[in-house]
DNA sequence: TAAAAATTTTAGATTTGACTAAAAAAAATT
DNA sequence: AATTTTTTTTAGTCAAATCTAAAATTTTTA
């Protein structure tokens, strides 16, 4: 089965978006893709058609079991291409996401297998998050969020959020990237800021929607 | 500027029969692309709105110097992807022309610039075709046909006449690729075959086919 | 050089993915 | 529970790229 770039384009956001609720609706997914909740509805059906959504109208939807490994599939051609952009090409980790939004949807199974090998099968992608293997199975990354870190904990950053080049610029700026260390001076109530330490350089505050968007494991 | 998939086909297409003659006939694109001379013309219309063509009704056409300009940076694309596909990814020089024929429409030029760079700045594609530099500028080949070779001459292979599976399948078969040196042992005048030798093996004969598709450098 | 053949263009239809506006259904509110 | 608001779907358009069939033009040939 071969899908048009826009079928795999709802398919990997409805993906994502499944994981913060089981169910997803049109809205969401019309926001999720910058486009119109008619436009959502017409290929919802298409999809539904193909037996890769499991929907009835007006009922929200989700993938299907041959949905979601559709969904692996495109996941793992995105994050291996982004590999590739960073660790070979020398792209900064803010600079690839739109590259490879495009390369993704290059269709063609050895092509990606070659490109595993030539990379030497890594299991994360430059921002942290994980690649799956040819079988849609990926490293299991029990990540918290920095959020949920006591004080003095000490820690390593995992992953990020999200690969809007807003986040991306603001991390580069405050010099955070995956496997910084860092360990936690102290969480503010009053407006949930938290001040970290990271090396032997000044403790600095960050708010708490960047430590939402930051995914760290404990040391 | 930004061109469609579709319309950079077309342009390329369009690049590589003027090769053959200055004027390009409705029905000889409509042959190379597969499409119908309906399409072909409606297409011409879009291409020549743009300033990428020269055409007028009935009269064949050509490329505008800006269509080459687009022309040779998708051919630069096309081949650079060929050769990162052959020398780091391990493809077989027959394997790679239908993947690059997708990876070639991805817009990004940081991405060619960078690939470029990581590739060293290659001169040929694996086919012995010239890649051309940022500037649309390429190798002058002066490449022969090898079916112009005298009796007795030595030469090496530097280029084959097309990326047909076909053509490929054979000369893996004949062992022989670009880089591979032969003599002219004798030509038959009966049927225009060839006999020709590699390094210490047994001569063998080419037809007057095969010789066609090969170009050498004479040694 | 006039008729026949081949080529090219136009006209009109189709498919895919998007859109707007209106209708239908579900959810929220009084 | 009835009304209002929000969400979702349907109906009808539109643009890009393709196609078939028919018309227009050029080329060939008798």
């Amino acid at each position: 089965m071969n899908f048009t770039s826009s079928e795999e384009n709802y398919i990997k956001a409805i993906y994502h978006l499944q994981h913060s609720s089981a169910l997803v609706t049109t809205n969401e997914l019309a926001a999720q893709l910058k486009t119109k909740a008619a436009s959502v509805t017409d290929m919802l059906k298409k999809l539904k058609n193909k037996d890769l959504l499991l929907y009835e109208k007006y009922q929200g939807f989700q993938l299907s079991s041959k949905g979601k490994k559709v969904a692996l599939g495109i996941i793992r051609k995105h994050r291996l291409w982004e590999y590739f952009l960073v660790n070979n090409l020398q792209f900064g980790w803010d600079e690839v996401h739109e590259i490879a939004e495009d390369l993704e949807h290059i269709n063609s199974k050895l092509l990606i297998e070659k490109l595993d090998a030539y990379l030497s099968f890594p299991k994360f992608d430059p921002h942290g998050d994980p690649i799956p293997d040819v079988n849609g199975k990926m490293e299991p990354t029990k990540q918290i969020n920095l959020i949920d870190l006591e004080n003095n904990q000490a820690a390593e950053v995992s992953a990020v959020g999200s690969q809007s080049s807003e986040l991306l610029e603001l991390l580069s700026h405050k010099n955070i990237g995956i496997g910084t260390r860092l360990h936690i001076v102290k969480k503010f109530s009053f407006d949930h800021s938290i001040e970290i330490k990271i090396a032997d350089s000044a403790p600095f505050s960050i708010s708490q929607q960047l430590a939402q968007s930051l995914f760290v494991k404990p040391l």
